[in-house]
DNA sequence: GCGCTTCGACGAAGCGCTTCGACAAACCGT
DNA sequence: ACGGTTTGTCGAAGCGCTTCGTCGAAGCGC
């Protein structure tokens, strides 16, 4: 690896001139720059990332803190993790990702302090999560994507289940549904504090009373087999269900297999609709899903954004941002039924 | 941020005794190493990256780069990152990833030039990969996970995807099917030559081939849609299948359910064999499939251990690693049912 | 033509660590 | 008690950059 100063040798100049012809940070006379650019091709300069970083003490580089092992690497995740690659790339920053568990807090502290990154990305944001107070003690810029219970003082993004909930029942209550079932993530996420779980079951429900109608909801697995089962159980429960909102993936699939098995057309007899959606998964089904779609490239680019701003003392901080799901037509919502027209009323199955 | 100075300084003893306190590389007296790992933790001090780097020219980081974009993250992948990470901890490394698409190999040479990363895993590897050669011609040390058209005298570690469908025609064989259908990736994981599509399509049709059976088989876009229709359009053809090996998620949860609704039993009418199984996968149905799991979390540890031997050249160079995927007996595979004795031969709908 | 500013380039001082050579002090056998 | 090791520690020389202060040369108005 050629280092800076063989090329200024090459160019006849200082290492300084060489330096300065990269930043930008002072002039640099035109026939100069091109005799070191030229220097550079020919010699296949890169700049060492070290020496740049302490001797400017600045890494270009932000971390995304993100547990990959305990959920998985859903869809969302993949279009924020892009457009926020993206987005530090077009400001100039690395965006690289650190596969940190939850429970790994003081590892991430630790790391955080060797100055590897300028700022973090924290995903995943519990209601109470102890990485938040590690990154807040070891002085590291960072910013949340979700909120902690008083995310107060602290910089987040997060997607506003709230009003997504409240934009998927004001939907289907509009086409004349009044029975609407909810189904979640799975207990075990509500247990763990995990912050969607929680705060979009809050919204339906709200939501659900807010028009005199009834929140009927269920945590689920997220699996398509859970979403069978549970399908099966709402029926029985309220077997004048037309509509489902559903922020569960896998137990989508589950959904619209058990109503298939059943009889029940989507959305003649009943309506889905799909939240906090990965892209692409309204068109795994047939009919295609009518979905409210994760915001998660929007996501990602604001959260590089309000970090960079955090870096950047000169830009002005944007004020935390709440971000709902868009509404994405497909083929799954409809108009409520008539009551009692439906084909197999009572939910048995039909052969 | 306190340095080594001051931590010298504290404990009055001289910087390099600092050092060497911190990597063992001389001898301490029991004494002075104390003090000076009392005056560390009075002082919070965390080396800085940057500093260690330049001085000493390795990082101890390891690079994972995974198109994030284009793949979304399985949970193979997941298993993959996590068992990758956890290994490279253990060798006093840390993995990081770097969130590249695959056409962005000239930003990848640039990157893994500027040294913050002491060798590259490269996951996804397709049969002519342009990333490939840019980190060979960079000189930087890399191992591939995946493995190219002539992988020879490159170092890789991949899953035995021919082992893997031998196996899995040679399981259900011996439980008397002859009529075997493969459900594999798209057809445009083909075209663009991924690897997987096309080695275990190959190892099909050898495999069945090598016993005197007709392979049946269609490459499937990842949904359940899509998995439905397959399964439909398979079991036109050859009405006679009692058998299903599938290599593609999301298309399996279509074939339950296509399954399902015509009546058939699984495995009582047919068998499905899923293959390269992220983990979890086989729960989500029911019966709970019989699969053949994928080999994440070992391929994420000897791609590591691979590099890291690279790194270490005292250390041998274990040869290249190709890893079949195990058996997961589930509930849906099971002998052939005797010749018309399915309740539903032919395929129509059973209402 | 004079002092003035502006422009472009240089040299050197670090950034915080690793590592090498050197060297007292303690330890050994004889 | 004496040379020869060993052990524990120090000082200093970088690693390859950024950045500050400086300074000659050119450009300016009058």
């Amino acid at each position: 690896m050629a280092t800076m100063q063989e090329v200024a040798q090459r160019a006849g100049v200082s290492v300084s001139t060489v330096s300065y012809t990269l930043s930008g940070t002072r002039p640099v006379s035109a026939a100069t720059r091109s005799r070191i650019l030229a220097a550079m091709t020919e010699l296949g300069f890169q700049p060492n990332a070290f020496a740049r970083g302490l001797a400017s003490r600045r890494s270009n580089v932000i971390a995304l803190i993100y547990p990959a092992a305990e959920r998985g690497l859903g869809g969302t995740v993949a279009e924020f993790v892009d457009a926020a690659a993206r987005t530090a790339r077009g400001r100039g920053y690395h965006l690289v990702l650190w596969p940190f568990g939850m429970d790994q807090a003081a590892q991430i502290r630790d790391l955080a302090r060797q100055g590897l990154a300028d700022g973090i990305l924290l995903m995943e944001v519990a209601l109470d999560d102890p990485r938040v107070e590690c990154l807040q003690e070891a002085g590291v810029q960072y910013t949340m994507i979700g909120r902690t219970r008083r995310p107060e003082g602290r910089p987040w993004v997060d997607i506003d289940f709230e009003r997504t909930t409240h934009d998927a029942v004001a939907h289907l209550a509009a086409l004349g549904h009044t029975r609407i079932g909810f189904i979640n993530h799975s207990r075990a996420s509500l247990d763990e504090g995990y912050g969607p779980t929680i705060r979009a079951q809050e919204g339906f429900e709200q939501a659900m009373r807010a028009r005199g109608l009834t929140p009927l909801s269920r945590h689920v697995d997220e699996s398509p087999r859970a979403g069978r089962v549970a399908t099966a159980a709402m029926l029985a429960a309220e077997p004048g269900l037309t509509a489902l909102i559903t922020m569960n993936e896998m137990a989508t699939f589950g959904v619209v297999a058990e109503l298939a098995q059943r009889g029940l057309a989507v959305p003649a007899d009943l309506s889905i609709l799909s939240i906090v959606t990965s892209p692409g998964v309204g068109d795994m089904t047939y009919p295609p899903l009518t979905t409210m779609h994760a915001p998660g490239a929007e996501l990602g680019r604001l959260g590089v954004e309000k970090l960079l701003s955090l870096l950047d003392s000169t830009r002005a901080d944007t004020s935390n941002a709440l971000i709902p799901c868009v509404l994405e037509p497909g083929g799954s919502v409809a108009a409520a039924p008539a009551p009692g027209a439906r084909a197999d009323d009572g939910g048995g199955r039909p052969n």
